[in-house]
DNA sequence: AGCGCTTACGTAAGCGCTTACGTACCCTAG
DNA sequence: CTAGGGTACGTAAGCGCTTACGTAAGCGCT
């Protein structure tokens, strides 16, 4: 049978230029103990015959993988498109490639996802989407990215903590303080969070910096109602449709994420509720598409893009001996989604 | 030195099973010649040590590769995104890897990614975006896939045809037809188009399908100003801001996407235009933003997540003498955005 | 009994790289 | 002039799989 592929090999090379598979190697690989002379007619060589390394022999070789696998929970969420594509950007012009699974917000899917991952070599894993507040939901994605770690792995996660990897975190709280912040001073006294499912650590940070909002202004608990379905447009719808049944005083609402505030919005279309004349409403990350809904929509930027060549440059330097932790800034964008509150 | 990785590798199932390498190489493939026993005892052994095949090693022995390569123009745009999750979805069900590029609208770039990614041996490789109507434009893609096809490699193309390949196809002449006679159903004359980049087959075909309506209502193709900008929210503002101050007559406009619909729309709203009192506005795609935005859009729904499944399955059937191509079904979506035409 | 065929398994030769080690050569110091 | 050491390169042993081919056993047939 006759070779599989007829791209030129690095035997090829070697031949062209009158010099060993050693030498040839040595000199592609840029590494020193080849004359100037030799390694450039080497890579004269390879050049004009199209020579392109075959990866797998590459890394079957050498143990070193040039490919970042990178976990989201959707590829089609803004969130996580705008994050891979800085993934994506980045890893392009190191010359690595990005394998791209989608946990579907499931915590198992997710684990087996990782260590699909990690059993296919990739040499880097980024995983992003929300952490979960009890740890022991996180424990066996933290043994497992342990050991690819100590195996000679790197790991960075987005937005998520306690997994044990470096981590670009954006400050939820801070984020979500600065949204109370905003609508009281808009005068809105009953608050309602359209939150997503109950459990996770951003819906947790962010929904604390919303209550010490409040606290500061000593407004009461009871003012603010919290309603969790999950990070989805219809979750958003699901809890805008409860907010407007079960709390009939709110004047704003507090979408914890882009996504369910679109949902949130469609929902107060279709219920003929004016925003915001009758309803404030507010996002979290600044999608792109949060300047173009209808209204456009008050939120807080986070530079998901940055924050996807981030947690790349992370795990590409050496590994610390403590997980390193880079935060992210984070901006409050006033659009038209929030006004005064009604007077009643 | 140690082993670079700690994992079981195929001899520790052989020995642990008591049978040679070989045998343990077929059972696992699930390839005859290995009695049903033996073959369970293996299977068995596998799944204790948590057995997991070195795709590297794999794919350098019988260069059958289990990757397939992906290229869109941009993840974060939401009708490539949705294109991206049906792909994955198929190939995490497939247990295929899915490797990501991102070609930035540029043809240069794009074969340099597409030769990227045949160079790092994928066995799959999906190409999506417009193709261009100079067919010198695609002879290198073209020559590039037909050489990785002769060599084993498969290809399917997604919305894009005279590449030589399996295509799945959306309907586009159909589409901007339905579109056309939408809007003259409503009574409107002076109808503009934002168009994305000329050149473009997705550009030409969705226009013809435009024209064609015109002409077989008896309208002049003086009625139609087609403004050439690009597929992205700023080439949607820009042609608006061209349209507005170069054809004041305009009653509607078609964009050619959601996205530069998206654009249009912004320029409509900080230009004061009420839509769909003074202008409607139409796009293309329906991506899943395109209900919540403001207001929400009339436009030809494509199946997009469907799209990169059925892409995929083209690739992964064995290929044909002739080119495959697969239609997709598309809908006009009537929402907020198209209206009457104004009393002038 | 002897032949050939099938079945079940083992042997070993790669796949295309990397890299530890070996070797030839030249330079300098003693 | 030779020992010692550096430099530039070659040799060959893998990396962990797949698979062509070899072989031994079992079967039915003449």
């Amino acid at each position: 049978m006759p070779r599989a592929s007829q791209r030129p090999r690095l035997v090829d090379v070697a031949e062209h230029a009158a010099v060993s598979l050693a030498t040839a190697s040595r000199a592609l690989a840029g590494r020193e103990g080849v004359s100037t002379e030799v390694a450039d007619r080497i890579r004269q060589v390879a050049h004009e015959l199209g020579y392109v390394a075959n990866p797998y022999a590459r890394t079957l070789a050498s143990g070193a993988t040039s490919t970042v696998g990178l976990i989201v929970h959707q590829v089609d969420d803004p969130y996580f498109s705008e994050i891979a594509a800085g993934v994506i950007q980045l890893a392009s012009e190191q010359g690595l490639l990005v394998q791209i699974c989608q946990s579907g917000r499931d915590p198992d899917y997710e684990l087996q996802q990782l260590r699909h991952l990690i059993a296919q070599r990739v040499g880097i894993v980024l995983i992003s989407g929300s952490g979960y507040d009890d740890p022991r939901m996180e424990s066996a994605a933290r043994a497992e990215l342990a050991a690819f770690q100590n195996h000679g792995g790197r790991a960075a996660a987005i937005g998520r903590h306690a997994l044990g990897v470096d981590a670009v975190l954006p400050d939820n709280e801070a984020g979500g303080h600065a949204l109370a912040q905003h609508l009281m001073d808009f005068g809105h006294r009953r608050i309602a969070v359209a939150a997503g499912s109950a459990g996770l650590t951003t819906v947790a940070d962010r929904l604390a910096g919303v209550s010490s909002a409040l606290r500061e202004r000593g407004r009461p608990t009871t003012d603010l109602a919290v309603v969790h379905t999950d990070f989805t447009r219809g979750g958003g719808r699901a809890a805008a449709e409860q907010i407007l049944n079960d709390h009939p005083g709110t004047t704003a609402i507090i979408a914890l994420n882009d996504v369910m505030a679109m949902g949130v919005l469609s929902t107060l279309r279709s219920r003929r509720v004016p925003v915001p004349a009758r309803m404030s409403v507010v996002g979290f990350d600044d999608v792109s598409v949060a300047a173009d809904l209808a209204p456009s929509l008050t939120t807080i930027r986070l530079p998901m893009t940055e924050m996807g060549r981030t947690a790349l440059t992370l795990a590409l330097k050496p590994r610390t001996a403590r997980p390193r932790r880079r935060p992210t800034g984070h901006l409050l964008v006033v659009r038209d989604s929030t006004g005064p509150a009604p007077i009643t």
